[in-house]
DNA sequence: GGCGAAATTCATCATGTGATGAATAGTGCG
DNA sequence: CGCACTATTCATCACATGATGAATTTCGCC
């Protein structure tokens, strides 16, 4: 399987992004499998080209993965929508909204879930994860959380809820959690998380 | 290396539990790297024992992880743990008391994560974690939630907290989060928790 | 139009995997 | 004691993986 490729050798024609088109198949197999579930091959397969390709243009697989993890969404830009109009009222509400916005679009989930799985098998990846949430989203999302005393701990928390939730609801599928309306879990969850600031925590 | 075992071939002196060993090595090393990348060979080594044997006596990988995953601890007394004294009042709080001492525990922590782990790369641990939440604990859980309005959302969302908290503590170990003392959580997350059940919630 | 560089595939390697079957060493029952 | 059974290892298979180097085809520049 998988031996159905253009054609035969050499370069082929007209200009095809074929780099990108590897970068969307990384990010599409790394998100289904994870990093040591996806195997070069399958990524090169979905491309549709050699898995020799794949290593002439990356060269190894896990500067192909930091490639492909290389933010095709902008980490600031979340912040921003966080915070919004600055200020902590409503920020409950944000969060979940852009968490969904992020999740529910396949270009921006096929990425975010690739990370979160491979940080789960991978200590690397993890590694990842971790710098990316505190360097690109907490960093600025603590600008929110300032004079609150304890505010990474309650971000945090925060971040550690919507994460669980993404796992519920997007990769583990547990129902009915998994079909509910996006609107239904912003009345829900919204208050919730909300309460990470409000709420009295010395 | 993983080359240094016991003796030459042939049977051990004594009554050793060496099927124990290797279950208690299983869930070890699948804990650590989840299902596909805990190699039988590893979990044999971690046993002391030749990967044949793994394979005499649990046949194939899977029924291994299966055999591993047959729940160490009883997920009945996590539920009753939760509901207690019956009633809603302090159930977040004793949810996550459960939880952190579920977690707290290498014991009870090592398949749990195993299953985790497992379940973000395995769709067949997928649906093992999605059975045991489902029967095991939210079938119990929902007593406490009877009554209450979309109370299976509501307890999935508890869950789903609890779960983001077990990445984002154990496995991605974000600070200060991952360190912080198991009171201080209480005194944090609880009452967020609790809100899952007394909020307004249509 | 020729020529070097880039794009692409093919053949191949070393390694690690899950699994199997045969061989050896110990146990316990008659 | 003898003999069946179990526990254990060793040798090996077929297969997938990440990686490399050589061969082939096309592009773009002078």
């Amino acid at each position: 399987m998988g031996k159905v490729l253009r054609g035969r050798s050499g370069r082929r024609r007209g200009a095809p992004d074929t780099k990108g088109e590897i970068l969307a198949a990384a990010r599409q197999v790394f998100g289904e499998r994870g990093y040591d579930g996806a195997s070069v091959r399958a990524i090169a397969a979905a491309a549709g080209v050699d898995s020799a390709l794949v290593h002439h243009y990356f060269g190894t697989k896990e500067k192909l993965f930091l490639a492909a993890m290389e933010i095709p969404f902008d980490p600031a830009a979340i912040a921003d929508a966080i915070m919004d109009d600055a200020g902590g009222a409503g920020v409950g509400e944000r969060a979940i909204r852009t968490f969904l916005g992020v999740w529910g679009q396949p270009a921006s989930r096929a990425p975010v879930l690739a990370l979160l799985r491979s940080a789960m098998q991978h200590e690397a990846a993890a590694r990842l994860l971790r710098q990316l949430v505190t360097r690109a989203i907490l960093g600025r999302v603590l600008v929110v959380f300032e004079g609150v005393p304890n505010g990474a701990l309650r971000a945090e928390a925060m971040v550690s809820h919507l994460i669980g939730l993404a796992i519920v609801r997007y990769v583990v599928k547990l129902e009915p959690i998994a079909s509910v309306p996006d609107e239904e879990l912003v009345r829900l969850i919204a208050p919730v998380l909300q309460q990470y600031y409000d709420g009295a925590f010395e």
